[in-house]
RNA sequence: CGGAGUGUAGCGCAGUCUGGUAGCGCACUAAGCUGGGGGCUUAGGGGUCGUAGGUUCGAAUCCUAUCACUCCGACCA
């Protein structure tokens, strides 16, 4: 993409009503208008991350097993009306009328749709076990929207209803998903650690958040520091036992502040003990029957009989990492994505937009690292240098290559790597084999 | 939902107390000088001061109502 052909509205200047550095690098490097109290445009450089994020969750869930499908934003409140949560959810489902007077409600979740979709196809236990998801807009109506993305009302979430036919089954399901959160989130270049959660009015028995630790975190997090080193699963086959990854995380101590236990906090060893803030970006629920069994949700077993299906739900607040990556991931002076979400890979600094010999050599850089797929941002304004410098910074792209004059003349460009602040001087042709390998490992 | 604030140009703000016909910086437009970390000069354009009433000769400024947004708390993907 080049610049001058692109839309991203920087500001030179915070804008006041942010206070935490995500939402201050959202609105300055445009990627995010806020319209509403916790209600955003995601402008195009926003919408690229977003997208990309998105795509690996889609990615991961795929692996695991799970099937995508996509349920509407809109709900009739009749089905709401059958488990008892029409009344039981309160002002934060925002609920509307159609033209007929009929009640409907922008969707909060989903666990009720999805189980009166599955109650009039799956009839036999053979159909199990199954997992559907969806990664669709959710809108909950926050008494206090804050934080930008991070708490907003409309929002995008991953969720993932697993049907079993019986606690066993379900408990092989919560497994593969635990699984799968590891491995997105690892993707996504953030550690999230799986703590002990409250199954809140979701209701249910088994259930954990993953957190990630950022210092404006809402909750505070007491954990045995050897879950920040243990890496994901990786590849692994879903359909094996995969207790082992999920035990040796669930025996560490891990709980928010709500459910913090401070014997066994402080049974761990001193050097161990890890106490910090943290960001909710996913939430795992086993409910058993709490839907299934009001909306008679049962498949006929081997056994000749009706059983009621177990069910789980599975969240991953999808646009929520958008912020909370970046308030993981930057410095004083923007945004350092990881390569994995980027909404570009390498930004393209030409010095001297008119002059024939850096034009030359940008444009056949673009050319070469759009056709390796690496996505090259080229920054072919006229601004000055510093302009373009901070610029780059503030958007956090992995790697900044700069061509100018000054180097041209000595037969090399710049390359500096975002994260780690490293310049090297390479030729033009060593340059791109360097940004394409890194993007190609 | 309790408490505290804020709405003046695209962004950041001053002006409000003490009423007199709206200003600064950045951004934007044009020209020129510049050119390796948010540059300089000159000349421009842009605002029914959130909205609606009221008081007054006169309201951004005082009064009333209302809407929106932010922050702190209690609650949540």
């Amino acid at each position: 993409m080049r610049l001058s052909n692109y839309f991203m509205p920087v500001l030179k200047e915070t804008p006041a009503d942010a206070t935490i550095a995500s939402h201050q690098y959202m609105l300055r490097a445009g990627m995010v208008r806020q319209q509403s109290a916790g209600i955003y445009a995601w402008l195009p450089l926003g919408h690229r991350v977003l997208k990309k994020i998105e795509q690996i969750v889609r990615e991961e869930q795929d692996k695991a097993g799970a099937v995508e499908m996509l349920m509407p934003t809109i709900q009739s409140a009749d089905l709401w009306k059958e488990t008892g949560r029409y009344d039981a959810y309160g002002p934060e489902m925002l609920r509307i009328t159609d033209r007929g007077d009929r009640e409907m409600l922008y969707g909060p979740t989903n666990e009720d749709m999805i189980t009166d979709i599955f109650r009039s196809y799956v009839r036999s236990y053979k159909s199990l076990p199954l997992m559907l998801y969806h990664i669709q807009w959710k809108f909950r109506d926050e008494r206090r929207p804050r934080f930008g993305v991070m708490r907003g009302r409309e929002f995008l979430m991953k969720d993932t209803y697993s049907f079993d036919i019986d606690e066993a089954a379900a408990r092989k399901s919560y497994y593969k998903m635990f699984v799968a959160y590891l491995n997105t989130f690892a993707r996504l270049g953030i550690q999230a650690i799986p703590v002990k959660a409250d199954p809140g009015p979701i209701g249910g028995d088994l259930s954990h958040e993953f957190v990630i630790l950022a210092e404006s975190g809402e909750s505070g997090v007491f954990c045995h520091s050897d879950l920040l080193e243990m890496a994901a699963p990786g590849e692994v086959d879903f359909d094996s036992d995969l207790s082992d990854h999920v035990d040796k995380r669930m025996a560490l101590y891990a709980a928010t502040d709500e459910k913090h236990d401070e014997a066994a906090f402080a049974a761990i060893p001193k050097d161990k003990q890890m106490s910090a803030r943290g960001i909710e970006v996913g939430h795992i629920f086993y409910f058993g029957d709490k839907y299934s069994g009001p909306m008679k949700a049962d498949v006929m077993g081997s056994d000749g009989k009706p059983h009621t299906i177990m069910g789980g739900s599975y969240g991953i607040g999808v646009s929520r990492l958008v912020g909370a990556i970046i308030e993981a991931s930057h410095d004083e002076n923007g945004i350092v994505w990881p390569k994995s979400v980027a909404p570009f890979g390498v930004g393209i600094i030409n010095l001297k937009s008119d002059n024939e010999d850096t034009n030359a050599v940008c444009e056949t850089l673009y050319s070469q690292l759009s056709k390796a797929g690496v996505d090259p941002l080229y920054d072919d304004s006229s601004d000055r240098g510093g302009v373009k410098f901070s610029r780059m910074d503030l958007i956090g792209l992995p790697f900044a290559v700069t061509v100018g004059p000054r180097g041209i003349k000595e037969g090399v460009i710049e390359v500096k790597n975002r994260a780690t602040g490293e310049r090297q001087s390479l030729t033009p042709d060593a340059a791109a084999k360097f940004l394409i390998s890194e993007f190609t490992s």
